[in-house]
DNA sequence: AACTGACCAGAATACCAATCCAGTCATTCG
DNA sequence: CGAATGACTGGATTGGTATTCTGGTCAGTT
């Protein structure tokens, strides 16, 4: 093998295209190179020119996936809307987006996660990171817009990727996770809270201890 | 099979205590019903006078270290510290309990996840409601003392056991998560996070707006 | 040089026999 | 008499073997 694509070849893409086809149709171990090579219209050697070996392909499709999920969110990221939205869209849709995806390769995926779970797993490192550094730099603008508070923002985006990842199907399969927009909701709900957060407000707390104006406590609060 | 036992008979226990070494030292397919009686001192048959399968006692051993967190839980609710310290330190626990608990199963954690993981989810759920409700009342209490905000106690104790399910070795297993500081240290931030929440105050915010005090714009930072 | 598909070794499958073990229940024990 | 037991059974698991399948290679073709 050499492997000497061109990252985004056209041949290359065929053949994640053919695979994301077979996967979710098949599943992981069903699917063979040479059907493979034959839905992409290659030969099989050909495929190896591209790919090292058959996890490499599967793992390829996923890291497509995580690529398309990365652009999604540096477009986020550039849009002109304050920091705090942009956020908040950026993390809703680091969930959102892998739900779609594994929705229709639920079957593959468990495949795919028992099968090469430690390679998996190393590149779930490199997503985050990839991720956290998006977020980061939304983070830094908020705090330069003065509309979030960090000290510091790599850490607290790396906190969030955390705080979201129970809402991931990595492990919880699809199925487990429940229907998209129970997904939708509970992701949003911790995403406020995030946002919130629990404490009440030094100010807000000094008027509820006194019960002055204790509906006044809860003006700005949690959903 | 009849199963009367008393909830928390002596020989109900010892079942439990026996399953809990085997499991630990044999896993659950290796471990058969008759090791597991004569770890226990008693008849096969008695077993199923306690447990319907031994699928069952596997889960009862999990019920058993649930139930022992619950109760850990409820001493902490029950302490005179304000409400945000308790809830934070209830928050911490709900992790490393079951972090120090995976940590000798992490064997059969993984066998009886393949095995019984229908069974599984459906308790987590009632472990799940069961973790929120004693996390509900003391955000009640902390809503009451005016430190903390909530509009929905309910759904946010139920937000933050989904905020921290991710670091709970559910199917990431133990040796995924890390070190036990680092799963501490994660879940500290995390929790800080929770609490103190990423919106900067609205004070704090117009002060950072007008670059009057910049460095007072991150008095309450986070970590 | 890019690509192919026939080829090979090792992995997966199919099959059967032998063994094991979860769960039952007639019997024993206290 | 009810609680406890362990011999018993059938369905599942294992082991051994023959056969097929398929991931990966590379000599040859375009």
């Amino acid at each position: 093998m050499r492997t000497v694509s061109p990252a985004d070849s056209p041949t290359r893409e065929r053949i994640l295209d053919a695979a994301d086809r077979l996967l979710a149709r098949y599943g992981f171990r069903k699917t063979t190179m040479d059907d493979l090579a034959s839905e992409a219209g290659i030969g099989k050697g050909t495929t190896y020119l591209h790919f090292s070996s058959k996890g490499e392909v599967a793992l390829g499709t996923i890291d497509r996936m995580v690529a398309r999920l990365i652009e999604r969110l540096e477009a986020i990221a550039a849009e002109s809307a304050p920091a705090p939205e942009r956020l908040r869209r950026m993390l809703l849709l680091r969930v959102m987006h892998r739900f779609d995806h594994a929705q229709p390769h639920s079957q593959s995926l468990d495949e795919v996660l028992t099968t090469l779970r430690p390679a998996l797993l190393a590149r779930r490192e490199r997503y985050f990171r990839d991720e956290a550094a998006r977020i980061a730099q939304v983070i830094r603008d908020g705090v330069r817009e003065g509309r979030l508070r960090a000290a510091d923002p790599a850490g607290a985006a790396h906190t969030l990727i955390t705080a979201t990842n129970a809402l991931l199907p990595y492990s919880l399969s699809v199925e487990e996770l429940g229907r998209r927009r129970d997904v939708e909701s509970r992701a949003e709900r911790l995403i406020d809270l995030l946002f919130a957060g629990l404490c009440a407000p030094a100010s807000t707390r000094s008027q509820a201890r006194s019960f002055a104006k204790p509906h006044l406590a809860q003006r700005r609060i949690l959903k």
